[in-house]
DNA sequence: TTTCAATGTTATAGCCTATTACATTTTACG
DNA sequence: CGTAAAATGTAATAGGCTATAACATTGAAA
């Protein structure tokens, strides 16, 4: 998940904390993955870290900017996590391959994922660049997934209409309340119909 | 959008307000549909209506009740609009006519929508009974606008999944970044798509 | 009419954000 | 080196919010 270590006090001096920006970003990551980004306050992080709480105004102007950063964070983690399924050799298709991805990593984290796609949270500023870079990327992988087509106008919209049902699908889940019927139905095989559907409908126009 | 009227004080009294409990409701409402749920305290709701901050409390065990409320009643606007659009008569289907509403709902109102959908505002204990009758009743008015075919489960697949995919364009809308190539799309389009894709699987199966 | 429940108020504790003024280190450069 | 500036930390503080407790006023039921 992290790729760099806990930076644990260069010094055993004790006024500096060492790399308290990575470690506010490290410990701010774990709480919204435990309990979602609504708990992550900078009071509990400075005090979780031996600092004071005006410590991280530092190296944050604000708690939003942090939690952009964890939220861009999440969509690279996201597309990376489509980036590996595509490796995995299976007997599924590729196509079922991502959708199960999708539903697992928004169901499974979806502390980072409500993150990701709730946006009040985000900077405004921050969304157009890493941030939008991320969210376009996972897409791309999807398009190339679904191949080249005759009509590639027609092809795109079948990702769209896929990726905005695999989302709604995460996000009821998260809801916890579904339509009555939805209740016994399995996600997966949900989902899993619906990278059909989509197969079909690419299958017309290859 | 309001069934009552402001009370407005029974009396010229200044202690008692008169139907302080409505007009909090009426007043969150206000605020929610503006500004989103975010905004909303009993600060600010107390301020507005002139009365002490702890005033709130006697009408509502903490803020998340008064939430809860909200949400239940956007719920119930929710199915009146699915409601009232299956009464217009058009040249559109029965089924494009509810899709859209879900659209346009969910879009033009996405205070009220964001409150109802994403969970963490609600207590659990309210989800039970008027919430989720709300959102049956919502369900099951697609349901019968699917009409009846030889497989009933094949039909409430059908609906669960347009009804996250428009779910699903709703929350990528609000969200403001969408995936690359969806910047250009028409949303009503999309949902217009969706809507026709399940009159041709219904079809299938009348 | 009296009394009790309902509905207000003030005061207060606790948590959070964010800023300001000040302290200590680290780093860069003459 | 050695010092000045930049970086990074602290304490103190103002202000907003939630929620509760103790007290005040009013309306309604007996």
């Amino acid at each position: 998940m992290s790729t760099k270590r806990p930076p644990a006090r260069k010094s055993p001096n004790s006024y500096h904390h060492g790399d308290l920006r990575e470690a506010l970003i490290i410990t701010a990551m774990e709480m919204v993955e435990r309990q979602g980004a609504e708990i992550v306050t900078f009071s509990a992080l400075a005090k979780q870290l031996g600092v004071s709480q005006a410590a991280p105004y530092r190296h944050f102007p604000d708690r939003d900017a942090l939690l952009t950063i964890l939220a861009t964070k999440g969509f690279l983690a996201f597309t990376d996590s489509f980036r590996k399924a595509l490796k995995v050799t299976s007997r599924k298709t590729k196509l079922n391959q991502l959708v199960r991805t999708h539903l697992k990593f928004g169901t499974e984290r979806s502390g980072i994922y409500r993150l990701m796609f709730e946006s009040h949270y985000l900077h405004d500023a921050i969304i157009g660049s890493d941030l939008q870079q991320a969210v376009d990327e996972n897409f791309n992988l999807l398009l190339d997934t679904l191949g080249t087509t005759r009509d590639a106008d027609r092809r795109d919209r079948i990702a769209i209409k896929l990726t905005v049902a695999v989302h709604g699908v995460v996000m009821f889940a998260e809801h916890g309340f579904l339509p009555p019927k939805t209740r016994d139905v399995s996600l997966t095989d949900l989902v899993d119909e619906l990278a059909e559907d989509a197969e079909t409908a690419i299958a017309d126009i290859v």
